[in-house]
DNA sequence: GATAAGGGCTCCAGTCACTGGAAGGTCAAG
DNA sequence: CTTGACCTTCCAGTGACTGGAGCCCTTATC
């Protein structure tokens, strides 16, 4: 298979999958003309790529999660411990992002909106 | 007032007021021996920025911000129409990272995290 | 007057995870 | 034989800094 069918199949770019094979994550075999063949076990690997990354994992997460899962002697401690720390991340951005929210929100509220300058969120910004 | 100074009156490290005179945020004056001078203006607009940013405005959307801020015949409305713009951004980001935090908070929890290899998590992110 | 510490200066490179584009090779259809 | 859709590599750019090298300036102390 070629690289625009992998990616269609894997729903990852082109450009990416390249990206992927570059910094080693993928090893696509080369056919005579130089083109990338692409087995089951790489579209496996990228779809497993695909998945892991929209759980917003890292790339380098991404390595250790193939390592993981291609190590059959692994310890299932080690792939949670690695979600754990992921998870409270994603916890902390959100409780980060709510209060900006929250902020934004009372802001937006109070602006009236109109052609006046007279503006709440301006003056909040520009408070000593 | 030296960058050093305004860095700490601003809580804003000296690099990165530094990368903001260089993208035009602000213009410190200079001393005759090439120090910048920051004068209560410029403390003014860091400050500023620092706010901005810390309510997750991008960098160009505080370049508008600060122009809004700075023209008396502003509209309220266009003060308003950017911070509810970036009020949405924000709310997607949450949604997206409330459905990683489901997903993983569900693996995590499935895992058994100990010596055994098998792992819910590295199925589910292996799964066709 | 020498020296050392603690500022300041510029410029370059690296971060993360791609993404776009240029310049060119390959392949199948008409 | 040409067209168009693929594929290749390589280089540069994104956003918002951050680190480091190599240098200059100022102030205090010996």
């Amino acid at each position: 298979m070629n690289i625009g069918d992998a990616a269609k199949r894997t729903d990852i770019p082109v450009k990416t999958i390249r990206y992927y094979e570059d910094i080693g994550l993928i090893r696509p075999l080369r056919d005579t003309n130089g083109y990338r063949v692409f087995r089951d076990t790489d579209i496996h690997k990228l779809a497993f790529l695909g998945r892991a990354r929209a759980l917003g994992f890292s790339i380098e997460d991404c390595r250790t999660l193939m390592e993981l899962y291609e190590d059959e002697t692994r310890a299932s401690a080690d792939v949670k411990r690695l979600a754990q720390e992921h998870l409270r991340q994603i916890e902390d951005k959100i409780m980060q992002l709510r209060s900006m929210q929250a902020t934004l929100n009372d802001l937006v509220h109070a602006c009236a909106g109109d052609s006046r300058p007279d503006c709440p969120i301006l003056r909040d910004l520009a408070s000593q």
